[in-house]
Order: structure tokens, then sequence, then C-alpha cells
DNA sequence: ACAGTCACTCTCCTTTTGGTGCGTATAAAT
DNA sequence: ATTTATACGCACCAAAAGGAGAGTGACTGT
């Protein structure tokens, strides 16, 4: 889809939206939201955050359901951006030890939110995912 | 990866985690973060959020980048979802709007401080990339 | 001697995602 | 008569995501 002209908006309260706010910064934060959007991001960063400092095999074990392709690759994209810390013990078996870091948990604070939302809420998505399926199922 | 049994385990802080809290409405609430945490759908969900009202093609150009069958499929689930109404008007040519409903704003609302993070956070993972770059392209 | 442990990595292979382009209906505008 | 505008649906295809399973290296317990 093309994006032609951006026309100036208006917001319902009648505000003015600039609508080109900073597009650098804009795409910025989509990249970042896009990656912290992510499922298995999200579920690790919960687990670490209530477990504090975990080892690989159990971090797996409490997220449920990941790969260890998907946890390796999880884990160390979440490094890269600063959520987490990786410590390496130089003994065998090795021993790997994750902890998030202040911005990790940061980040798991904001989540937080979203969390308690879903929580509150399911009940209604449920029943609305009812009442589309007998809308659109029935006629 | 295989699940193993679950042993008990306590937070860091010291309280006891049930481990089990209810494994039905966890999976729930895991399966609907899942499907918010989609990158599109926050997207629209903002766009929407601060315009009100709004067509179809309109909400394309202002989400940015998306294609029409994405935002289709999108707007579909959200509506499914029961976060947008949409309205049809038997016109030529066709019209139909979007809104969010009550559920979707109070979403739009949780997502919120995730948005604010973002924004404020965004140097400190720019940050956390160069070093872990530095660390890591150059050894 | 030999299996077991841990934190991976690597190689397939399947599934999912998502983009592109085409078709459509119909009335108003040219 | 032909073009234009709108909100899609559909078919096709490329790319990416992600799972399964095998391999690894070195020590430790039996």
């Amino acid at each position: 889809m093309d994006q032609g002209v951006r026309t100036p908006m208006r917001s319902p309260s009648g505000r003015e939206i600039p609508d080109e706010i900073d597009p650098v910064l804009e795409e910025l934060v989509r990249g970042i939201i896009g990656q912290v959007a992510d499922k298995w991001t999200m579920l690790i960063l919960e687990v670490l955050e209530e477990h504090g400092t975990l080892r690989f095999t159990r971090i797996g074990k409490l997220t449920g359901g990941i790969s260890q392709k998907m946890l390796t690759q999880t884990l160390r994209q979440m490094e890269r951006d600063g959520f987490v810390s990786r410590t390496v013990y130089p003994v065998i078996p090795p021993k790997v030890e994750y902890t998030l870091t202040e911005l990790g948990r940061s980040l798991s604070a904001a989540f937080c939110s979203v969390w308690e939302w879903a929580a509150v809420r399911h009940a209604d998505i449920e029943a609305a995912r009812k009442a589309f399926e007998e809308r659109n199922g029935g006629a």
C-alpha cells in the first residue's frame, strides 16, 4: 500500500495532531515495540521478573512450550537490548545465569498493566468472540 | 523442549509462587497477550485511539507500511475480539468506519505505559546494542 | 568404561506470515 | 462510454519463523 501524502488531522477531542511528530524517533520506537511485543520476550520477562536469577534450562521449563532454539534466540536478543545480563561460570557442566537488568525490570513494570488488563478483561474478549462467531457463522 | 516436573519455587523476595496459578486462565491470558502483542494490532490501536473514527484507507495511510491484506486481517481480528466496531454504510463507493470500543480503549490505555517506556528508554536500548556489538563483534 | 549433565549450535524441514496484483460492484463525474 | 473511487476477497508466491533432533565438550558419578 502506498502512503501518499499525509494531510494534517485533528483528534476527536479537537486537539491538533502534528502527524509528523518526529518520524525518526517514531520509527525507532516502533521497532522497539515490535521486538518487545514478541510473545517469548514477554513470557521470559515475566518468568525472570518473578523468579529472579535463573539458569537456561529452568527458564525453558518455567516458560513452557518454548524450544531450545527460541529460548537461546530470545535470550540473546534480550541480552543485546540490555534487558538481561548473562553470566557464564566456567565450570563443567556449563552454568549460565540470567537476570533482569534495571532496564529489563522497568520494561516488565511497563508491561504489568497489560497483563493486568488481560487478566481482568479476558472474559469480555471471549464474549466478543462468541458474539462475532454467531453474527458471522450463522448468517 | 519437554517440561518435566515442576518443582515448587520461591520468588527472590521470599514470597511463595504457586507455579500452578491456574493453567487454564494462564493459557488464555497468554493467548490474548500473544495476539495483542502483534505489531499491527498495536499500531492500529494507536492510530484509532488518537484519531477517533476512521475509514479503511485512512487507517492504512496513518499506520504506514501496512498492506491492504494485513490491514483487513488485523481489523477483522480486532473486531472479532471486540476492540473495534465496524460500521458499514451501504453507499457507493463503499464506506466503512472503524472506531475503538470501550474494550479497545482500555487496552490502548494499558499499552500506553509501554509506549511511554519505549519513548523514555530507547536511548538505553541503543546504547546496550552498541555495547553488545562491540563486545561481540570485535573479539 | 560409560552414561549423564548443561548450554548451547547446526542442520533439516514444515508451517506461518505477509506482500503483490487482480477482480468486483456501482454510481457519480468527465 | 469510460474513468474513478472504495473496501475489500482471492490466488499465488517468497521469505521468515520456528520445531525436532542430532552433535559437542569436558568433567563427574557409578
